[in-house]
DNA sequence: TCGTTGACTATTT
DNA sequence: GAAATAGCCAACG
């Protein structure tokens, strides 16, 4: 555990989304907690939005791997159940929520239900 | 170094 | 129940 560097925290954040399973989604504060609250919810979605579209060519850092196409970072919502993408006008909302549905998350009234797709074995197995 | 902003959350009014 | 406030951390200028 020993580095020291920022790029390690953004790791921790892609790694733990990357284990999230198929049809089912966390929160910010979920991955905050998991980290020990190393990073407040809204830090680790910075960390999402400093995740590339591609992955890093110029040799290669250690958190340079992560990318979108490696993180399914459309899993990671917001403790409403609902996307936050509004913020990002070259993110559709509707690319987020087509995304879940096709994975099997059913949005209801604009929301997911948390209680039915929250990945609850991430706490548990904590 | 300081001030502002942002893919957040919880509490209070 | 919606709106406002506070706490939180990292990047940018």
């Amino acid at each position: 555990m020993g580095k020291t560097k920022s790029s390690s925290v953004f790791s921790e954040v892609y790694k733990i989304v990357q284990q999230i399973p198929k049809g089912k989604v966390l929160t910010y504060g979920a991955i905050s907690n998991k980290l020990n609250r190393r990073l407040s919810a809204q830090a680790v979605g910075w960390a999402l939005n400093a995740l590339p579209e591609r992955p890093t060519k110029s040799s290669d850092s250690s958190a340079s791997q992560y990318h979108s196409g490696n993180v399914p970072w459309h899993r990671v919502i917001n403790s409403k159940g609902g996307v936050s993408t509004s913020k990002r006008p070259d993110m559709p909302e509707d690319q987020q929520q087509n995304m879940l549905e096709a994975e099997g998350v059913r949005f209801v009234d604009c929301c997911v239900p948390l209680e039915k797709y929250y990945w609850k074995d991430f706490d548990a197995n904590n």
